[in-house]
DNA sequence: TATCATTTTGAGACAGCTTATCAATTTCAA
DNA sequence: TTGAAATTGATAAGCTGTCTCAAAATGATA
């Protein structure tokens, strides 16, 4: 599973432990394709009753440090998307009744290398998510 | 003043109330490309030391509702965008050394419109963010 | 201009989400 | 196996944003 080891090699550079809590959660978030903190701690509390929310945060943080997933703010949560997943999943959302909408398109994904080429990057992932309304909430 | 004209409409159509404290707020705002509500209560406290901070929320949303602003989670707190700047710009982001270049990409925005329009929505603002390495780091 | 029902304000209490604290436990290199 | 260092769980604390409510301001009407 090539998550796992990009988990141990981030984990093997900044000398942090590998546990067995970091390896269920990890487990549980790749069968995701977005989740929240509060969710996955319902999800696992059969697992592991006594995996506490803390946990389940700082693992989420220490997954975005690694590059396997990413925080995104709407509302007052956060959610935590799987990267694996991502790359071809951008976001509509409404702002009316936040109802989120994926898409994918590949042409927006070729101009974005070719804008990061022009400016010397090389992008590991993006962030794309285009704020409005739905066609019910538009009237 | 336009967005003056556009605050008063609103206003009339929803029974709500001129206050000294909205047309401040709102002139305040219009300085801003974006804005939280936090900065501008310090940024008001020498205009009005007792201007509340829950004044400030309460009016930023009442211009979302006016369609002055739109409000935007970034971090753990809320942005709230001025409409009437279009100037939008993209960000590439990179993860080495955190610097940040603006850019802007014409093909993409239209795109993004052709999306949202494909799944009936109406776009009202975005955010694409690009993240990697710049040349610099990349070595 | 005075009246007065309605809206708004300010101050602080409150609520939801996330992070910090810290003693006890676990990991892992030696 | 040992022990320094990292991690965990439980909960306190922090932060952002909203709610409450008495007092003040607004603005339609007379």
């Amino acid at each position: 599973m090539k998550e796992m080891q990009a988990l141990k090699e981030h984990l093997g550079k900044h000398q942090l432990k590998l546990t067995r809590q970091r390896e269920l959660i990890l487990n549980a978030f790749l069968r995701q394709e977005h989740i929240t903190a509060e969710a996955m701690y319902h999800q696992l509390a059969k697992a592991d009753p006594h995996l506490g929310l803390a946990t389940i945060y700082r693992t989420l943080n220490l997954f975005c440090d690694a590059g396997l997933a990413q925080a995104r703010h709407f509302g007052s949560q956060t959610k935590y998307d799987n990267v694996s997943h991502k790359g071809h999943h951008d976001h509509l959302i409404c702002t009316g009744c936040e109802k989120i909408v994926e898409f994918e398109n590949e042409e927006i994904e070729r101009l974005q290398e070719e804008v990061a080429t022009q400016n010397g990057f090389t992008i590991k992932t993006h962030r794309l998510e285009l704020y409005g309304l739905c066609s019910r909430c538009r009237h």
